[in-house]
DNA sequence: CTAATCTCTCTAGCAGCTATAGGTTCAAGA
DNA sequence: TCTTGAACCTATAGCTGCTAGAGAGATTAG
């Protein structure tokens, strides 16, 4: 028997969170004491680990419905929990990518700047025109 | 005269946002037509233009105030524009950083499995039990 | 029994837009 | 000049994934 709080600390996941995450149907509606409190036994204390481990990998909500509903029937195969893994992979490559345009241009923008008054600092005049760019971002 | 339809097509900045950033206060909210229309001059562009670019550098719109501000007095020294989009680098490299370590955890997770059902399958019985993955994330 | 600590629900807020509804204005053609 | 259709207006709500706060009730240790 846990109460939200002692899930919490055994998880990680802050108290108005594992609400957030029963309102979302990422966990079941515990039973509740006589005065309405909630009430965890084991197997709701190693779904919220699931999903904890889950979202710092990154996955959305959805997702995480997903593999939650697929990890409750493992007789099923694990095709689709493959593919929402490697989608995620491609979506995680993507920003990487991304993110690596930004950083080069930010490099270039500021390394660039040689100038002491905003008329002639070259971050300045490189967001103000385009044409000071090298590529697409 | 441009009415904001054609500040949209020029900047490539969609209505909702341009009105989104005049409440903002990143542009000053322009002159009015009789009729309660927005009608624009070629600063308004120019600034506007300004916007777009930092915020495909993925800029705040905190930052990009700061920034607008800064342009509009070229006399400052421009050490402050220069600290933001330092600044701005070291955060897209610690986004690059973190997003680096889910791929490799998301690499090895997904190319271990070769279960055929959820039962067997490396990518739940990752998420389920933290022991399996390599370090933090 | 009391006091301290939890917990409850409900609401609002964060960023940075985007979408919708219901109404008004503009500009070009007949 | 009138009409029609596109563009524009405001206001409000929604998106993701929480987080914070108010005000009230429950639990538990001493």
């Amino acid at each position: 028997m846990y109460s939200i709080g002692d899930l919490s600390r055994k998880t990680g996941v802050k108290i108005p969170t594992i609400r957030y995450y029963e309102q979302m149907g990422l966990i079941a509606a515990p039973d509740r004491t006589q005065g309405n409190q909630r009430r965890y036994e084991r197997p709701e204390l190693e779904r919220l680990s699931f999903i904890r481990h889950a979202r710092d990998l990154g996955l959305s909500i959805e997702a995480i419905r997903d593999l939650v509903d697929l990890s409750q029937h493992p007789e099923k195969p694990c095709s689709d929990a493959d593919r929402i893994a490697t989608e995620h992979l491609g979506s995680v490559r993507a920003k990487i990518a991304q993110l690596k345009k930004l950083e080069h241009e930010l490099e270039r923008i500021v390394s660039h700047c040689a100038g002491h008054t905003v008329g002639d600092c070259y971050v300045i005049r490189a967001l103000s025109d385009h044409g000071l760019c090298e590529g697409e971002h």
